[in-house]
DNA sequence: TGTGGTACAAACAAATTTGTAAGTAATGAC
DNA sequence: GTCATTACTTACAAATTTGTTTGTACCACA
């Protein structure tokens, strides 16, 4: 299982990471995709080749490792519909949907700063 | 310098990440110390090496770069004494400031999320 | 002369994250 | 019988992030 981390001090910091509330909650949207998954998804339930085409480059197995990902902190739910050609559709959880809020604030301030830096340049 | 970014995928991406206010905001406090660092220094100035002690584990070399990047993005700003031995303050700007109410979103959404895990094991 | 403290810097190395390219299964349209 | 479609998986490789170790300048103090 690839179980290759011992005490290392990267394990340490990790550990130091996950047990302080903050960065628990910071840890669960990191990364390149999540936030901006999770923000889509809390319009309307999308499936996958939706998703795909919101993010014009990105690599189908970053975007399965991601909601893979998502869902295993159950932040998104998968369904599975038996048809074919396949179809999967992904949605928001409930505590998904607690974030939401904040990533407004989040757009806000990044929609106010960045004006500011750009009038400056 | 260092500038070996062609028009890779991971550049567009790049590229249409930092576009977006969202994941703009997102990136400036990303990465495993930098939310935490500004949340420690939302409380009150402080030197390098008390810094240091807030996080058992961090090597020197991390939070020199995690500071260095904070003030690049203008979210800190550095102070240092002409003393022997030197000294150095560090602390908030005003832009960061302003994510100080969003820290504390999180960090509810954080204490919260992970309590209701630790009782269902 | 030697040690200690502060705030780093540089060279190197490990670990993780992100991306590339190709392939799969089922089925229906042509 | 070939191709297209959907939602992936796999093996591989590139890029970035994070950590280790050693070293530095300055002066005070013993």
């Amino acid at each position: 299982m690839t179980a290759r981390k011992e005490n290392s001090t990267y394990t340490l910091n990790e550990k130091f990471i996950t047990d302080c509330d903050l960065t628990y909650a910071a840890n669960k949207i990191g990364g390149r995709w999540k936030i901006i998954i999770l923000d889509k998804l809390g319009k309307r339930k999308m499936r996958f080749n939706e998703l795909k085409k919101e993010f014009p480059y990105i690599s189908e197995r970053m975007l399965t490792l991601q909601l893979r990902a998502l869902e295993h902190d159950e932040l998104v739910k998968r369904t599975v519909y038996a048809a074919v050609p396949p179809r999967v559709e992904y949605e928001l959880t409930p505590i998904a949907l607690e974030f939401l809020p904040i990533f407004c604030q989040l757009s806000a301030w990044g929609k106010k700063n960045k004006m500011l830096k750009n009038n400056r340049s």
